[in-house]
This record gives structure tokens, C-alpha cells and sequence, in this order.
RNA sequence: UGGGGCGUGGCCAAGCGGUAAGGCGCGGGACUUUGGAUCCCGUAUUCGGAGGUUCGAAUCCUCCCGCCCCAA
């Protein structure tokens, strides 16, 4: 329970049902810290979800359906799985995506086996996603949710049929609507909560500096295409591939980040065609069904959360490898996010873009 | 100190007598369980400076300042 509205509803949901529901919320960061924190202290940076005040609004909702409720501290996990990850990846030139690490290697792993210390035989979630077993294939299909605008099954690609078999998405065949709605004839406090946005332990608009104070980010050059230096940075971590704001150039025409190299800490920028890409490599690999295809399939591709996906073909290159080559052009391939296969409303798999 | 050109917001740049286009950048908002993108709004009472002509000038004239180019 992160003290919103849809692992609030998730909780309700599952109560009503009848179901012998606990209430677990994940502490992430060391909140005495954050208490202290100090323009001074620039060290102690944290973002909007999470906070004391969510932990506060789950344990009331908690009270208000009448399940009893756990915080359960997982700050080492977070550290080791979530944040250290996002860090690496910047660090490298690639754009992490936090949330998919915390659902797999946190919600889905840790918080799971905290549950089971708890006899609990699953956990849920607020993610709007479905979970069906194939009585067929004796297999866990993971679905998109039913509000196709608030669909979050992107940031589950890389959970295991194991997982699958304990997870569970109360809200998935709900639309957003509907989940406030639930959450209101519960007489939930956090019915008109806004919503979470934006990577939850980063305050906005702090990513490098985040970065930068974990990492050694050296300062280097910007040029364009033809090798022309145009301007310099202040480390590579401030920027991604498709990225337009905050290049500091003026040039007559937007420029974009076309490719970014830790190495030499050199960003190139390019007009906005020279972001197009017709096939791309993803590593880390997951096939949902837990079974590599041995020939292409053709699938609808998400580069991104938010993607239009993209119909492509994908073929396994190895255990956890794939190629996946589009019908179109994508723009803003972008190393270090995910791409997600999907055949219909179900997830086939996905894997992290090279 | 011969000749020519140019100085308009952070950058680029229209306008060449009728009361400051546009792009980039930047700021804000919308959107949003990642980053980015996208969309919307905002961003020079003022045109290198000082005078003058005119009902009226960034636009015409004079002088000054500062750049650039070609000759010596």
C-alpha cells in the first residue's frame, strides 16, 4: 500500500471479497533523514511518493477498510536494486527506468517474500494489469489493464511465471474512473488523491543532481553529426536520446540528442530525423509464457511507456536476447529503456534496448 | 581613419516612414507510476549611442561608439 488511490482500492477490493488481507507499505528511504534535510544538505534528496504522509494515508485506509497494517523497510533492497541501477545506468549513458526494477526485483521479489513470512499466498498490487492462468498451457498470461490510458503492464515485463503465480492486480479490469469511484464508496481518504508522477525518489527537476552526487559525471562537448562542437555539458547523465530541452543551443532549428557515448562524454545532437531507427537490440530478455521462441513473431512493440506501439517482428537472438525490427521508423530508440512485446492484450515479453 | 558592409530580446533573424514577424533558447502550465517527446501560454514600450527631419521613425539625415571584409 504506497498511500494512493489504486493500491488503496486494490486493498478494499480484495477485503470486501472476502479475502483475510494485509496491509504492507515498502519504507524506502530513512525518513529521519529526510526530516533533517536542509537546503544545506543537498545530499538528502527525496521525491513525492512514499513519504511519511503516504505511509500515514495507507495505514488510515488501512483502518477504514479494517485490515491490520505493516511497514515493512526495505530501504538496503531499494538502494541495492532500484536506486544504485538508476544510477549505473546514467552513469553510462543509458536512461534507466526505475519502475521496472522496483515491481520486479522489489514488489515482486522482497516485498513477496516478506508476504509469505505473513502466510500470505499472494500479493497485490495497484497496477492496472491483468494476471490469467491458461488452464491449456498451465500458464500465467500477464494482460494489459482494461483503461488502455492507464495500462501499467510495460513496467512488469520482466516477471517470471513464478511471480505471475503470486501476483495479483485487483484493479486491472478496472478504468481509473471506476477505481476512484471504489474508492469513494469506501469512504477512502484518498479518493481524490492526485496522481503519482515522476520517479518517486527524485524531487522533480533533480535527476542530474541526483546523479551527479553519486556518481563522477566529467564534463564534455556537444557537437552535431558532422563533428562541428557546437556546445559543452556538464556530464552525460543530464541527457537522453530524443532529448530536446535543456541543450542550451540555439540553432534556428530544435535539436535533439542522436547519441550520447560515456566513454567520451560526448552527446551528439541532430535535427528530429535523425532520431529514426528501424530496428534495435534488447538484452535481458523475458518471455512471459517462460519460452523462447524459435522463430520471429510478429508483435505490436513499445519502446516506451506511453509508446504508440509499433507493429514489428522480433526474433530471439539467444537465451536473452532479441532483434526486433519495425514495419516504420521508430523515433528515439533510447538504450537503457524497455522494449515490451505485445501479441493483442497480452504481454509476450520484453527486454532492456541496447 | 582609402573603400565597402553591419549593429533589432540570451542566440539567429524579419521589418526599410505608420507605431517591433518568426525560429531557437529560456520560463510556466497540460499530459504522466521512468527519462524524453508532444501540446498550450509567456518571453524587446523598444530596435548600438546622442541629436535632427516628420503629425509620426527601428526605418530618412548628422555625429559618435563597436564589429567585419577588401585594399594598402
Amino acid at each position: 500500500m504506497s498511500g494512493g488511490v489504486d493500491s488503496s482500492v486494490a486493498a478494499g477490493l480484495l477485503a470486501r471479497q472476502g479475502h483475510d488481507v494485509i496491509g504492507l507499505s515498502m519504507q524506502l528511504y530513512d525518513h529521519s533523514a529526510r526530516a533533517e534535510s536542509t537546503q544545506s544538505n543537498r545530499d538528502v534528496t527525496f521525491g513525492s511518493c512514499c513519504t511519511l504522509d503516504d505511509l500515514r494515508d495507507a495505514r488510515r485506509v488501512a483502518g477504514a477498510i479494517g485490515i491490520p497494517h505493516y511497514i515493512v523497510n526495505f530501504e538496503r533492497q531499494f538502494q541495492e536494486h532500484v536506486v544504485s541501477d538508476f544510477v549505473r545506468e546514467y552513469a553510462a549513458g543509458r536512461t534507466p527506468i526505475p519502475c521496472v526494477h522496483c515491481n520486479g526485483d522489489l514488489k515482486f521479489a522482497s516485498l513477496v517474500e516478506r508476504a509469505q513470512a505473513f502466510d500470505a499466498e499472494a500479493v497485490a498490487t495497484g497496477h492496472y494489469a491483468q494476471v490469467e492462468f491458461d488452464a491449456a498451457t498451465r500458464r500465467y498470461l500477464l494482460k494489459r489493464g482494461a483503461d488502455a490510458r492507464k495500462d501499467q503492464s510495460y513496467f512488469l515485463f520482466t516477471l517470471s511465471q513464478a511471480q505471475l503465480a503470486r501476483a495479483r492486480f485487483p484493479v486491472g479490469a478496472l478504468d481509473k474512473a471506476a477505481v476512484r469511484e471504489e474508492a469513494r464508496r469506501l469512504g477512502l481518504s484518498v479518493a481524490e488523491k492526485h496522481e503519482s508522477q515522476e520517479i518517486c525518489f527524485v524531487a522533480s527537476g533533480e535527476h542530474s543532481a541526483f546523479v551527479g552526487r553519486r556518481a563522477e559525471m566529467p564534463s564534455g562537448i556537444i557537437r552535431d553529426r558532422e563533428g562541428r562542437v557546437l556546445g559543452r555539458h556538464d556530464g552525460v547523465h543530464r541527457f537522453t536520446i530524443g532529448q530536446r530541452k535543456g541543450l542550451g543551443l540555439a540553432a534556428g532549428i530544435p535539436l535533439y540528442v542522436v547519441d550520447i557515448d560515456a566513454a567520451s562524454a560526448s552527446v551528439t545532437v541532430g535535427p528530429k530525423d535523425a532520431l529514426d531507427r528501424d530496428a534495435l537490440t534488447a538484452s535481458g530478455v523475458n518471455w512471459i509464457s517462460g519460452e523462447i521462441p524459435a522463430g520471429p513473431v510478429r508483435a505490436s512493440a513499445r519502446i516506451r511507456y506511453r509508446h504508440r506501439e509499433a507493429p514489428a517482428t522480433v526474433t530471439a537472438l539467444d537465451v536473452d536476447r532479441a532483434r526486433v525490427v519495425f514495419d516504420e521508423p521508430q523515433t528515439a530508440v533510447t538504450p537503457g529503456q524497455a522494449v515490451v512485446f505485445y501479441d493483442g492484450e497480452v504481454v509476450l515479453g520484453g527486454g532492456w534496448i541496447d
